[in-house]
DNA sequence: CCAATAAATGACACCGGTTTCCTAATGGGG
DNA sequence: CCCCATTAGGAAACCGGTGTCATTTATTGG
């Protein structure tokens, strides 16, 4: 302040002076392109490294200083560009969504909880549906992955279940959180639901009703839910006095028409179930069309229990008891732990995460007649 | 070829050799980090800008060039940085989607349809839930653009009728398409979906069949879609000689909950309707539960038709009628409307576009008893 | 009052592509 | 045989940020 190395001080006083002034009058100058860091820069008569440091919270910032820097950026409107950012950073703030999952109010729900998460964080998300029968799914994640640059993404069931599509993602080094029913590899890396309580819930509910004649519609083999569903169902139901013989048991695909065909067996058969548990409420619909066609009332002459509480549990009549998945909380679980990995930049987290789902008994449910 | 000025020259003499060797034996060389542009031109023994005009397919590259880069290419895994592409091009090849609609399927499909073009031009598509009662909505929007300083925008209904959205969209300088029952503004940003037609198709149905009490249950009046629908189902009812009287007319929500009320309120009156029109499957699903409750049978005594073709138009019990909206084809057609104007860097496209939506008869109707 | 230290800031290279401008070699016509 | 147009390719600047390191200024202790 006091001696005059001419170039620095005089740039220096000048600065002072002319920050005060601009700190005061609105700048009016526009711009027919975007404002970028060196237009900020040469407003605030400081270098782009300062703003640059203002922008990234640095510590190392005179309160002043930034005070007048955060101002033109709000006067002018300046958005860091995140292409160049990425450059510099070698980050994308990109998160993907990879997923193959049929049922599209739980995809919406994961997107949603997921967003929750990213916008706290600054990430955005990037979707991309796939289809493991194709012959392109392996290449195409590898492009999804790649042509974006993605930070970190996250796999929903079932395509989280293919160990190849994991396979993929390691060799390239991408971060990546897996959605799961049970944790199939290191915690690290996964999300997981507990299914197995929502399906003891039920397996308890039909009991304290009294129900002893029980049917089951198991979900596919290849998916992980259709086991943690089953084997809780079953042991449940057993702990309970109520052995599940083999033939009240059916193994449908987790769609409509499978549980119409399952229930179709289990109701004409002897002696008749007084209630059947469908493995997903896509199923227990099903058995409630093959129900009303046989002329079966619900819930009277049989109750119906279904998983997964999507949209047409309650627009059915009557309403569908059924077990409710948080699947919100799980996208919103699953991007936060990716996003922690990414910024404290370790390539393993180590607690295991995960939700509970719960039984959410409606009208579909109630004791067997006499 | 002939002669040797010095430095050239053996550089060129050099390079020939080596990218004979080169393009025969494999580049066993291994990187730990991601190859970039100047391994593949140190490799090939040629300058980025080169490799570059390889990767945008300029013509001035000689095919044995080519061919020997393309080859390093391969064979390196080499991918272009999108980052830095999209900071030397102002580009960032993503796409945004701006949804606040409350029915899954229909965004999942959009999105469906949307990614279908996007990969075809590499593209990226970004999501974007929103609620527009929020304060934050259009400061949130503004937001989602600028952060990933997306190329375009796609914005489905309702959202896409607010037109302050618009209007930032437009200050932003962000191309965007707007998915609507009827061309709001310009055709150019616009992608429209004929309502019309289904629902003249579905008044056509019913009078064909011989109902002549109708009970109509409409839209939220603030939706476009709903006075579409109505205005064509009115309109070619009166066509067909039916006039529809006041008390068969009553407004939902679009919910469930609104298309029982409705329904009760249709269903109790003298004469009671012998069909209901209902704006879309959640309402008609909520007919369906009324009916249900108070013991009219379907079709047998009450006809119902519905509009969306959602997943729960089948899973119902009988089967709904209803009208389908190709919402697939409608992002489809929405996202490659913008990705051309985006290549081309015009600022308006001219044509209009659309898709037109068709009756789906199923089990729900049938002709009046007697 | 000066040296040592901490705080605040700037200069410059760099991230990985593209654009602009330029050079060298080739081929055809006068 | 020379000139010029055309083709193939390179050097350097640039896009808009960040990292490293040096430099200046303010603070503190002896």
């Amino acid at each position: 302040m006091t001696q005059d190395t001419p170039p620095k001080s005089r740039a220096r006083r000048g600065r002072a002076a002319s920050i005060q002034t601009l700190a005061v009058e609105t700048v009016t100058w526009t711009l027919d392109r975007p404002p970028t860091i060196n237009d900020v820069a040469r407003l605030a008569h400081v270098s782009k490294k300062t703003v640059s440091r203002v922008i990234n919270q640095s510590p190392f910032v005179n309160e002043e200083t930034r005070t007048i820097i955060n101002g033109i950026i709000e006067q002018i409107g300046y958005v860091p560009s995140p292409q160049a950012r990425g450059l510099a950073f070698q980050r994308s703030f990109l998160l993907g969504l990879v997923y193959d999952n049929p049922n599209a109010q739980f995809i919406v729900n994961i997107q949603e909880g997921v967003l929750a998460a990213c916008r706290l964080a600054g990430f955005e998300l990037v979707v991309h549906p796939c289809d493991q029968k194709s012959p392109h799914f392996l290449n195409d994640a590898k492009q999804f992955v790649q042509r974006q640059n993605l930070d970190g993404v996250i796999v929903v069931p079932p395509a989280s279940e293919n160990p190849q599509l994991v396979e993929v993602l390691r060799d390239l080094g991408c971060r990546y959180v897996r959605l799961s029913a049970v944790s199939l590899d290191e915690a690290a890396n996964m999300v997981v639901y507990n299914d197995r309580q929502g399906a003891a819930e039920v397996a308890e509910h039909l009991a304290a009703l009294g129900h002893r004649d029980i049917g089951f519609i198991a979900g596919p083999s290849r998916h992980r839910s259709a086991h943690e569903r089953r084997e809780s169902f079953v042991g449940t139901l057993k702990k309970h006095g109520i052995a599940l013989r083999s033939e009240m048991v059916e193994e449908g695909s987790y769609t409509f028409e499978s549980g119409e065909v399952c229930a179709t067996r289990l109701l004409t058969r002897e002696p008749r179930p007084t209630a059947i548990f469908a493995s997903n409420d896509e199923m227990a619909a099903g058995v409630y069309k093959t129900a009303q066609r046989l002329g079966i009332s619900i819930p009277r002459d049989l109750t119906i229990v279904g998983f997964d509480d999507s949209p047409i549990a309650t627009r059915l009549w009557p309403s569908l008891t059924t077990v409710r998945l948080p699947a919100k909380d799980l996208g919103r679980l699953a991007a936060e732990k990716l996003i922690i990995r990414i910024s404290s930049d370790e390539q393993e987290g180590h607690t295991a995460t995960g939700v509970v789902s719960r039984m959410v008994v409606r009208e579909s449910s109630v004791p067997p007649r006499g």
